[in-house]
DNA sequence: GTTTATTATCGTAATAATACGATAAAAAAC
DNA sequence: GTTTTTTATCGTATTATTACGATAATAAAC
């Protein structure tokens, strides 16, 4: 009975909570990481890294991909993930301000 | 038989998943909001705001304490629940830590 | 003391995420 | 063309998360 309940909160909250949850499993860091080192972005080096079956890092790079932290692309003969730097400034900037806003409201509480 | 892969990840990948992992619900983004903004941070001022049930709501509330991004007290009469700053500030310079190391191993790629 | 209001926990149901083997699809090598 | 390599998807099992009603525990009000 329990369905998403999303909507019930602010768009902005949604949307730094998705971005955040991207980013939420050890794998999908350590995914970005190692992108971020490779030349050639080939999802078999990824696989090749991390300690996981292809099946699943093939998922968490789809996962990557859906919420634009990853773009993938064919770039002649081999298939090629790269880092999208603009939906990973967003989301960092994102959580900065976030956190900039929490400290601006701060009342003296405990 | 899928059981937590977490331990074959490096141990600050899953630090950071899992302080990302606490603010990866909205209903726990605005709970800090919320706090942020009462000098009593009464539980029940949470509940009427967020639009879950209070067993709910206790359960996010946990689930944000024990990752440290609130803390509990007891001021003399009612329970009181308060942002965590050191956390709260750990998390977001991990992430920008985090993002500023991708940006600097960052080949030319596609 | 008793009653009322507040918060936490329990039990449980539903949903989502994680993980992998098997297999399909696509491209590269031959 | 065929074979091999690479990646995506399917099916499915397991685990984790989310959600809430009911109830217990705690504190305040009386």
């Amino acid at each position: 009975m329990p369905k998403s309940k999303s909507h019930l909160f602010k768009k902005n909250e949604v949307h730094l909570a998705d971005l955040l949850k991207a980013l939420s499993h050890p794998a999908r860091i350590a995914i970005l990481s190692t992108l971020s080192k490779r030349t050639e972005c080939v999802c078999g080096e990824v696989v090749n890294v991390i300690p996981l079956a292809q099946a699943t890092v093939s998922q968490h790079l789809k996962a990557l991909k859906s919420k634009g932290l990853i773009k993938g692309e064919f770039e002649g003969q081999k298939s090629c993930y790269c880092l999208d730097w603009d939906n990973i400034e967003e989301l960092s900037s994102l959580l900065q301000d976030f956190v900039t806003t929490l400290k601006n409201n701060q009342q003296r509480c405990c």
